[in-house]
RNA sequence: GGGCGAUUAGCUCAGUUGGUUAGAGCGCACGCUUCACACGCGUGAGGUCACUGGUUCGAGUCCAGUAUCGCCCACCA
């Protein structure tokens, strides 16, 4: 039997090394094949190519905090998917990695993982070495320098992790072009960017209430909000009347502790309860402050008692109405998120002052404990608290609820303080393809709700640092008006380590000499820059302009708001353009509960182990199957249908090749086979049709579902002809559509079926399969000669009702058909009667007749 | 509360511009050791297309509304 399948093939390859194996198998394709990918540099980018002849791919670096997971594998794999599309296409697909090492979740791993903590003020310790046996709880103080090379080795080895597993997916990514948001070109890149916007006013400083988390001690942008259930109490307060002191005013509060931080109440204008208070002024439970009261249509008549307790600052609207109605400030809560310790200058009286004594130096929490204790003492307290589930604001990251601060902070202006910018921003989400199309709206509207401007700073340490110093004047106050900034040929630039021009070193931190801005960039504010960093801004030029802008931003909705915003800001004011034509929004994939798989649910499932049961092409076909942007359960059962798939295309490829098949356009005459070649042509014109929109799902399901007919019909119906059944003429005729059948279809399904198609083209064709050319239907069709595909599709209706007469007699399909009479109108029967030998042989007809019944559609009486 | 999406067979999903008896795969049932594949092959049974109205000769498909689920945003008085 050895004999019979592997001799055909390997003459039909001439003289070609065909190798088709005996028992070919799926197992081990990836190592394989990454391995000759790799040597032969198969998606290495050909920078000679033009920008027409480019397509290029914004890849979205992963993060590097600890494991990708099986939502990664799925997404990563439709960008390939259209990337392998493209290349074939005869696009130069420019198809970069980015690590994103930066920030926050890093440093959090680094001092998890290796026991330590970062404290500025220390000096540089080379030979610093972390413990062996890490203990989290006491973490070893370490400099800065010190702190970002544990950063650096830390990544390095994730980043190690996840190009294998990459490889292993079979990304089509070119492994040459890599970056990391930390790296120095994306530092490099990011204070060039930042220098411009200064130098251009789109970026700005400046000292204003912002959310801060207490936590980690920085500030925090809009976009990295996480509103959440939070329990409270309302407190219902009594204030007095400045006139009338034994009256009372209530207002009710989750946060008594900011009474002493209290600037004014604010009822809503047409509030008939509160109208006569309106210009009037009362004075505060136990701090005895006056205070205004004050109308203004933000205030809820139907929220709490309908008057409002406005501090500086309990919340955003607190932040809107001190702007609005210009109130003064008297922030209570510190940076660590303690009341502040020095009495605030306004509690002027004496009973005052001893009462705010209670509460300096604690904790928001525990300040509220003491203050309603003095309420209660007073009498200032109606009723008892009430339990209440409200929503508080959380930093994406902490855990603790933000409290807004008054902090010096950069800002990029991003339309939430313009209109006429919001437009533009809005216009140009108008330009980008969405795919899918209404995930516009999220960006939408997320533009028209923003509050204020991107606040870029953060007062961390892993990160790219501001490229900026202070003066210091003759106290050693930083002057930030007039800041010195680094010139754009000196980046990268560490201010911490840098000189600005002008200065010495020895005049850091001194009266009269200059200081460092402490601060670093918000991630988003660097991998905003992906497109500039990825294709050599002002770096590489050349590349530059063979890339930019680019074709494709490939992510998730989730971070519509955050990245691919920030991005679209980025390009607008460097490049005055959007910086790709296409955003490819990928859905979640969900647990068998329609949850969001994350860690915290601990229903995240690992790829490898998926990767390595069923193989890449199985995880890939099942990731096809998720349309963009649409959420997609995991379900491992599904897996094995796409390795049973890979494993049919290995094997209908080695039996068409051992029935054969031999590339030989001329000898396509039989009508079976002109019409299997035009149903395959208006295959590829659907599947190159749905690519082009980045519907790979359409794509495969099409082709799919011809393979299938393909291999249960097609293939069993010329077998005996193959064979020569029928003599050379006949035979050759069929040598030759297999032929062009399976080079076809391999190409189709190699975007989705890199290994497998790979696999099967070595055996008979030269080079690889995913640098050969994209089938054309029109092409197919040609090889077609006008034949009709009405007639492998009737003959396979015939074909049914044998094997069902057969399957109903519970008998093989070997059995001899004595007689078979197939009724039906007219055209159908001349259809099938063009196949009529070949089903006859594939169903072991004896008598085969045909009788006009143009009264119903085609059928089959069969007598065994 | 605002926005977006989904709702078709037990499960996962197709159903193109409205047009005969609504499709596929999985699972299930019953068969078949058929010379590529038992990690296989064949056949079959499963559906008041979430609900209510409307447009139309005709609606899974278009319109209006309702419900349920999911996601994004807002919501600290």
């Amino acid at each position: 039997m050895g004999q019979q399948t592997t001799e055909p093939a390997a003459a039909s390859a001439g003289a070609r090394d065909a190798r088709v194996p005996e028992k070919p198998t799926v197992d081990g394709l990836e190592q394989r094949w990454t391995q000759v990918w790799e040597e032969q540099g198969t998606y290495r980018f050909d920078r000679s190519k033009t920008r027409e002849q480019v397509f290029s791919i914004d890849t979205p670096p992963p993060t590097v905090s600890g494991a990708l997971h099986v939502g990664h594998v799925f997404s990563y794999t439709h960008t390939d998917i259209v990337a392998r599309y493209q290349r074939m296409r005869g696009r130069e697909v420019f198809y970069p990695m980015g690590w994103d090492d930066n920030g926050l979740p890093t440093e959090r791993r680094v001092q998890i993982d290796f026991g330590v903590r970062c404290d500025p003020s220390l000096p540089y310790d080379p030979s610093f070495e972390p413990p062996a046996k890490p203990d989290a709880k006491r973490p070893i103080p370490i400099s800065r320098r010190s702190f970002i090379e544990l950063c650096e080795r830390w990544t390095e080895q994730v980043e190690k992790a996840y190009e294998d597993l990459w490889r292993m997916v079979g990304l089509s990514v070119d492994w040459t072009q890599k970056y990391t948001t930390v790296g120095e070109a994306s530092i490099t890149a990011s204070q060039r960017a930042f220098l411009r916007n200064l130098a251009r006013g789109e970026a700005y400083q400046s000292e204003a209430p912002s959310l801060w988390d207490v936590t980690f001690q920085t500030a925090v942008a809009q976009a990295e909000l996480e509103a959440r259930d939070y329990p409270g109490h309302f407190h219902r307060v009594a204030f007095h009347p400045s006139t009338d002191p034994d009256a009372a005013v209530y207002v009710e509060t989750t946060r008594p502790e900011l009474i002493p931080a209290c600037v004014a109440l604010i009822a809503h204008p047409d509030d008939e309860r509160y109208q006569p208070l309106f210009g009037s002024t009362v004075r505060s439970p136990i701090f005895d402050v006056e205070i205004p009261v004050l109308a203004h249509p933000a205030a809820e008549p139907d929220k709490g008692a309908g008057i409002a307790m406005c501090c500086t600052f309990g919340d955003l609207t607190d932040v809107m109405w001190w702007r609005e109605l210009d109130l003064p400030v008297r922030s209570v809560v510190g940076r660590d998120g303690r009341l502040l310790r020095e009495t605030p200058e306004w509690l002027s009286l004496e009973s005052a002052a001893s009462a705010y004594a209670e509460l300096a130096g604690k904790t928001t929490f525990s300040a509220r404990a003491a203050m309603v204790d003095a309420l209660r003492a007073s009498g200032d307290l109606d009723g008892e608290p009430v339990p209440t589930q409200r929503m508080a604001n959380f930093y994406e990251n902490g855990d603790k609820p933000l409290e807004i601060v008054t902090s010096r902070q950069w800002y990029i202006r991003n339309g939430g303080r313009d209109e006429s910018l919001r437009a533009a921003f809005i216009e140009r989400g108008r330009e980008i393809t969405w795919v899918p199309d209404f995930m516009r709206h999220r960006y939408e509207n997320w533009v028209n709700g923003l509050q204020g401007d991107w606040l870029i700073s953060r007062q961390r340490f892993f990160g790219v640092p501001f490229p900026v110093w202070y003066r210091l004047d003759d106290e050693g106050q930083p002057v930030y008006d007039e800041p010195l900034l680094a010139a754009e040929t000196d980046l990268p630039v560490d201010p911490a380590s840098a000189t600005p021009k002008g200065f010495t070193d020895d005049q850091r931190d001194r009266p009269g000499g200059f200081t460092a801005d402490p601060d670093v960039m918000d991630t988003w504010a660097t991998s905003s820059l992906s497109p500039q960093v990825a294709t050599g801004w002002e770096r590489d030029p050349d590349l530059f302009a063979r890339t930019f802008p680019m074709d494709m931003r490939p992510q998730a909705h989730e971070i519509i708001r955050t990245w691919l915003f920030a991005s679209v800001v980025r390009a607008h004011y460097e490049h005055g353009t959007v910086p790709w034509s296409h955003a490819a929004i990928s859905g979640f994939v969900v647990d068998p509960d329609r949850k969001k798989m994350s860690k915290s649910k601990g229903n995240v499932v690992v790829p490898t182990e998926i990767l390595e049961r069923y193989g890449s092409d199985a995880v890939r076909w099942r990731a096809a199957g998720a349309r963009p942007g649409m959420d997609s359960p995991f379900d491992e059962t599904q897996m094995k249908i796409g390795r049973r798939l890979a494993i049919k295309i290995l094997n209908a490829s080695k039996f068409a090749l051992s029935l054969g098949a031999t590339e030989d356009p001329a000898s396509i005459v039989d009508p079976l086979d002109q019409a299997l070649l035009a149903a395959l042509s208006g295959v590829v014109r659907e599947a190159t049709a749905a690519l082009d929109a980045y519907e790979y799902t359409r794509a495969l399901e099409v082709t799919e579902s011809f393979f299938w007919t393909f291999c249960d019909d097609y293939l069993e119906l010329v077998k005996d002809r193959a064979y020569g059944g029928r003599g050379d003429g006949p035979a050759a005729s069929a040598k030759a559509t297999l032929a062009a059948a399976l080079s076809v279809q391999l190409r189709l399904f190699a975007p989705v079926l890199p290994f497998v198609t790979e696999e099967v083209w070595s055996w008979w064709q030269e080079g690889s399969v995913h640098r050969s050319s994209w089938p054309v239907a029109d092409d197919v069709a040609a090889l077609a000669k006008g034949g009709d595909a009405g007639v492998l599709h009737d003959t396979s209706v015939v074909l049914g009702a044998l094997r069902k007469a057969k399957s109903e007699a519970k008998t093989s399909m070997r059995t001899e058909v004595a007689s078979a009479t197939v009724s039906g109108p007219r055209e159908a029967l001349d259809r099938v009667a063009l196949a009529s030998e070949d089903l006859r042989a594939t169903g072991r007809v004896g008598d085969l007749e045909f009788r006009v019944d143009e009264s119903h559609s085609l059928t089959a009486t069969v007598t065994l």
